[in-house]
DNA sequence: TGACTACATCAAGTGGACTTGACGTCAAGG
DNA sequence: CCTTGACGTCAAGTCCACTTGATGTAGTCA
């Protein structure tokens, strides 16, 4: 683990790569897709703010609750542009995250308890369950606007 | 929606997708995988049996948790491969599920409610945050085993 | 009976998220 | 100074989860 010094605002390639785990590739990558910035030394090579951990910490946060890289893109982009992103900022983002992930904890919530049922009653053998009807209860909602994909 | 007659408990494709809000080439592409299975009839058809909607809930529910189809194999051959699931079979998956549901409900409650606290302390901005450190907290965990991908 | 739809097979294409390869450059240590 | 490794660019490749297309057959209904 390279040692970044206490001072030192502007780190290099490698070091975010591994202080974020990930591949300086996927740094590339993201680079192109407009999630993270970088400016560069007299040698053309990157150089990155502190504060790109924690972009990364972010998307890494939001792929894991499985948010697409567009729509952390879209919460990033209200970000502003330049200088440095503020509480206000950051809280506004929050907030939208708050609500989608309690809503997302409260369906997995409901799969789990309704699973737990399940055992109990056996609905998910062939039997047809007094509870809920797991067929739909699951498998309906059809095409609507899924919130998490 | 074409409806089924009560008594009929073979299915056949496109009804299974309608029902399942699935196409009828996620059918064949499961079948490929070894998700679920069908009969055919004198003429070639597909026909599927009534607890493949069951199979196809799961399924759905699993992804939707972010959970790849090979792991939902893995949890599907436990099953027995001929004659129908007992409600042991199922309990024993459903246990398995309850387990990870909570787990990754932990890890979301936990997200969001290190979210809240970033707010009031303003730690997802660029100055140190006294409660936790986000870039470690969210961003480290490296590269070992991660059950939900 | 003839049209029309649903279904069959198989190969190939798509989109998201990266990774790998080829090849050249910059910078730090011995 | 020279080697070595980290870095640069760009195209192409990979893996997953499907979808699309081409082409032929089976069943249904006016």
């Amino acid at each position: 683990m390279p040692q970044i010094p206490e001072g030192r605002s502007w780190l290099k390639p490698g070091e975010v790569a591994e202080r974020a785990g990930v591949a300086v590739s996927t740094l590339h990558y993201y680079e192109s897709l407009g999630l993270i910035s970088s400016r560069r030394t007299a040698g053309n090579r990157r150089e990155y703010r502190r504060d790109t951990l924690r972009v990364l910490a972010f998307i890494r946060a939001a792929q894991r609750v499985g948010v697409s890289l567009d729509r952390v893109k879209e919460a990033l982009d209200q970000l502003p542009r330049e200088g440095l992103p503020t509480t206000k900022d950051w809280a506004r983002i929050s907030r939208q995250w708050h609500d989608e992930l309690t809503e997302r904890i409260e369906y997995l919530t409901g799969l789990r308890d309704r699973f737990s049922d399940c055992i109990g009653c056996g609905c998910l053998s062939l039997k047809s369950c007094p509870y809920s009807n797991p067929d739909d209860a699951l498998g309906a909602g059809g095409q609507g606007p899924r919130r998490f994909p």
